[in-house]
DNA sequence: AATGGGGATGCAAAGGTTTTCATTTCTTGA
DNA sequence: TCAAGAAATGAAAACCTTTGCATCCCCATT
């Protein structure tokens, strides 16, 4: 308990050598029976922990995985996307010992790309999370520490995770086709934002295949926030062939879309379906509850630990990446239009 | 850039000892000018940083604060309240060098009551954040690394930083009764929590400072869910002294017990007045806005990590502990029934 | 009884820094 | 030119571990 319990004052309560002790507690050489109990009893009396700053520095390796946040922490501790993707990695890390150096990136880095913290050896690995510039990306994929791309991007050759967006937005089409509908239009961002250009095009693929004509038009994007989008929207549907769905990139555009469409007078799913992608926990009670796509998160920040986990474990191993499958969730959002 | 960057490296290219390389950088002692340039120069073209590790174990300081969570990670980050606290922890470390390590409770605990990395010497100090149980943050009280309690807890004898829900609860209920009210009910729930007991106090004092008799019925709370609390709301409401003004004991409770009158022919706020707490971000746009009271989250997270670091600084300065003052956010849930 | 072997233990180095204190070098005034 | 004082520099210890290797002891085999 008290300030200097090093493994030293273990030892010579124990009356051994600090090597029996470290022995002793890692498990490792030969420890004689006797002498275990007593370094046992000496440390439990002493209520020593063995110091983490000397363990790092003789072992190189500091058991801290490096959680980085773009742009900031209080932005993803704003949605809710991302809490789901904190229990998977805290469950799979709980046994590993391994702890989480939290930063966001805005107010981590000062004069070099990257945060001081990697390159002064603070932590063993890093997991990036948000949609970070490629620029950004680069600088970290140029280090040598292990690194796991987590809902971020998987165009650069280091490991990483993602939802299959691609894939999603190609059975949501499929879905609404069947439905009945044949004028579909998405609203998306106008960023860099490589989920969101994954589901661009998954929703174009996702029209071609089906035999609808995918062009410039097909999707609506703005730089600029939602009323940017809804406006343009709103243009179309009032144009000679409306759309008669709607697919959106995220839940939080489809509600606020839904709520504009409503008060403009549109009936949703009645006149215009609609469809979003996450299942954020308010989709199920809108009104209509929303379909949507449903990712895994908690999964997703599973196989994000793993991945940087083993990186560190095996520095060759081939580089994975990892495209986790969705599930469609139909509820109440799109009407069939065959069926009427 | 390569592995074996140390400050041996750094001193031997710049042909001095280590020990005037550490004087550069950390700008002590004396060194010539000349000196300097040669050293700096070296470090750059080195791309020397000083490794954390064998700093901290000289310094014996980390430059790392524990953040821990009740009860996990995940439960935190489903709460948008706490994603301006984090603001304000960022904000507030940004300049200092020093990082977050990032904890659940039921995640890093192991065998004793408090995580290893505590003791281990990982962190400098601690920040609590949640609904902790007195049990644990006694374990807590009884170490001597600096820890403050974060929006959770002020009874204890170390640093602590509310949000002052007492004065707020006054406030409220005499913001009713200037608005006509004279039946007002409490809602709240049923657990070992000093934010929600401490409301509740303040909301009987306030009760009494307006001449309302306050008893064990002007507060419904309930252990078990949502669902329990409303139906104890319903049964009052159709009593026959009936309520004609609720407050919650926080947003969420507020949100859905509207949800439920509205759903039960209650017009709110005509027949029925709510006040909720925290402002959370969709409580300006409830149906009708939400009056509530906002707790300015971001200095929370400030005042917090300005306290664990003085402590860290002055091991032995007084004991502080903050109850920020609140503002009454009045929106459109609340009638006033003199002015009919 | 001597030799060999195996199990138990300890010594000392290494890991990268900061810091104290001694030593060296420079400057300046007589 | 010398001495003294100030300024610059360096050697070494300390921070706490882990670990390779040497040592020691004891027992069994020949």
């Amino acid at each position: 308990m008290s300030d200097s319990t090093s493994i030293f004052s273990v030892a010579k309560r124990a009356n051994c050598s600090i090597a029996t002790v470290s022995n002793v507690i890692n498990g490792k050489g030969r420890v004689g029976a006797n002498t275990r109990k007593t370094v046992l009893k000496a440390v439990r009396e002493l209520g020593y922990q063995p110091n983490s700053m000397g363990r790092s520095l003789r072992m190189r390796r500091t058991e801290t995985l490096g959680l980085l946040f773009y742009p900031s922490c209080a932005q993803i501790f704003r949605n809710p996307f991302y809490a789901e993707v904190m229990e998977g990695l805290e469950e799979t890390l709980l046994n590993t010992g391994y702890h989480l150096l939290l930063a966001g990136y805005e107010a981590s880095v000062r004069s070099s790309e990257v945060p001081d913290f990697v390159q002064r050896g603070k932590v063993d690995g890093m997991i990036l999370m948000g949609a970070f510039p490629g620029k950004i990306i680069h600088s970290f994929c140029e280090l040598s520490t292990p690194l796991v791309l987590l809902d971020s991007n998987a165009e650069w050759p280091v490991d990483s995770v993602v939802s299959d967006g691609f894939s999603a937005e190609v059975k949501i089409v499929s879905h609404l086709v069947e439905n009945g509908h044949k004028e579909i239009v998405m609203l998306a961002y106008n960023m860099e934002d490589y989920n969101i250009d994954l589901r661009i095009k998954g929703f174009l693929a996702g029209l071609e295949k089906n035999g609808l004509r995918a062009n410039a038009s097909s999707v609506i994007h703005h730089a600029l926030a939602h009323e940017e989008i809804y406006t343009c929207l709103k243009a179309r549907l009032n144009s000679p062939n409306p759309p008669t769905a709607i697919v959106t990139v995220n839940d939080t555009l489809a509600i606020v879309t839904e709520e504009w469409l409503k008060k403009d007078g549109f009936r949703v799913p009645d006149q215009i379906s609609i469809v979003g992608y996450d299942d954020d926990p308010f989709s199920a009670n809108a009104n209509p509850p929303l379909s949507t796509v449903r990712v895994n998160k908690k999964k997703l920040g599973e196989a994000g630990a793993d991945l940087v986990l083993k990186r560190i474990e095996t520095p060759d191993r081939p580089i994975a990446k990892l495209a986790l499958p969705t599930e469609l969730v139909i509820r109440k959002s799109v009407r069939n239009l065959a069926a009427r």
